[in-house]
DNA sequence: TCGAGTTCGTGCATCCGTTCACAAGCCCTA
DNA sequence: TAGGGCTTGTGAACGGATGCACGAACTCGA
């Protein structure tokens, strides 16, 4: 299940806050999930809680990450630093418990050499043997559209088993290979969907600002679950 | 429903190669979703292709597109410019034809004045003011987690009715408010998790490299369907 | 010790989205 | 003009996920 993020991320607050048992209706509540579905998880985790005191918070985090990340650390390459892999390489969230961003290539000259968030960008010409060599699994294209199916190609070819995309457009993996793209484009295409399909639902009212009728329903999204 | 900018990259790509019509067997294919899911959403948007032949490239382009975005361009501002933020502002996908960024804002006085992207970035106090005076109904939170939530509050209370969080933790909006988080530690997360549960399930074949053992079916996930 | 209150674990109904299968309809050919 | 071959549009079935409701088990207080 993808929501076990979710869950550490909520568990991990409650730790810090001292919080040491929760009920499944308040971490559920943190989760944003129902405490039915929350309870599920854990229970299709194997996990167990205490009946009627709740969950204890350390025991079910060491549980829970252990499920999420088996003790193995995944190393990362982010190929294209350009402004995106900067900021990517740059991101806190990226040098996680379960993966650490361990190479970085691109193929413009006048990127390769400099150091980004204290490692030195490759020439993508030795992609696939840095890849070998720091036994990397997971790649992160932030390439822009032209070769990204190229630098796929050879990334899975040098023994990447998992994708991670930021290019526009659809690449082609073979079915072993896991693919998550995520296309910040499409992400804003969808908000303005959405604002144009409430505009239109709100009928006459014009440029209403303040306009606080719901009838959506709740519309938090969390994306990348799969 | 969020499979339109799919369908709209797909007719634009067949349209630019001269196609004049296809069938939906060949859309599908190119949007990555099954023919009859196609067809059904094709037909619950109320269009009509001729039986026989297959969609008409140029007519369908033009009802999906009229769908997905009504007419109006919707502006986007931008919070946080940082390495991110800068991404972001330069990324090309987010100059669609639904929505133009018009603004960008950042608290760093190092950051403001300066100009990104053709926009001067303008201190984050004029945030209010310059969200009403130019009509946006769409933010991008691209700062890093602590003023988060308050920049979000401010945001909401200024008029803007959608919002793009980069944010890893969680914010809370009021429900008439459309938001979409991307969580990047936690795509690179899912990533490890797969990646663990491959390992795990391969059993002892140790640290295959070039292992084509699928049995995880389709393995594509486009990130963003809500 | 015993009962009341609380909370986990789980079987069941419900709902959404997808897929299958087929009738309706259009083009092309004879 | 009539028939065959495709393709769309749609009703029905399937699968997965979600939520509800209830039994089981634990704690607390008398």
């Amino acid at each position: 299940m993808a929501r076990l993020p979710q869950y550490v991320r909520a568990l991990r607050a409650l730790d810090e806050r001292g919080v040491t048992t929760v009920s499944s209706e308040e971490l559920a509540l943190a989760a944003h999930v129902g405490s039915a579905t929350l309870r599920k998880d854990l229970s299709c985790l194997g996990s167990f809680g205490t009946r009627g005191v709740g969950y204890g918070v350390a025991p079910l985090l060491v549980v829970v990450e252990r499920e999420i990340g088996p003790g193995r650390c995944w190393n990362v390459a982010i190929v294209g630093i350009g402004s995106l892999g900067h900021a990517l390489a740059n991101h806190g969230g990226f040098a996680g418990a379960s993966t650490r961003v361990v190479a970085l290539f691109d193929a413009d000259p006048a990127v390769v050499g400099f150091t980004v968030a204290g490692l030195v960008v490759r020439d993508a010409a030795d992609l696939e043997a840095g890849v070998a060599e720091l036994d990397v699994r997971i790649g992160v294209l932030a390439v822009p559209g032209g070769p990204a199916q190229g630098l796929c190609d050879r990334l899975v070819a040098a023994g990447v088993t998992s994708l991670l995309s930021f290019v526009p457009d659809d690449l082609a993996v073979p079915d072993h290979v896991g693919l998550r793209s995520v296309d910040l484009s499409s992400e804003l295409a969808i908000l303005a969907y959405r604002e144009g399909r409430r505009a239109a639902d709100d009928g006459a009212t014009g440029t209403g600002g303040g306009d606080v009728s719901a009838a959506a329903g709740p519309d938090r999204s969390l994306v990348g679950i799969s």
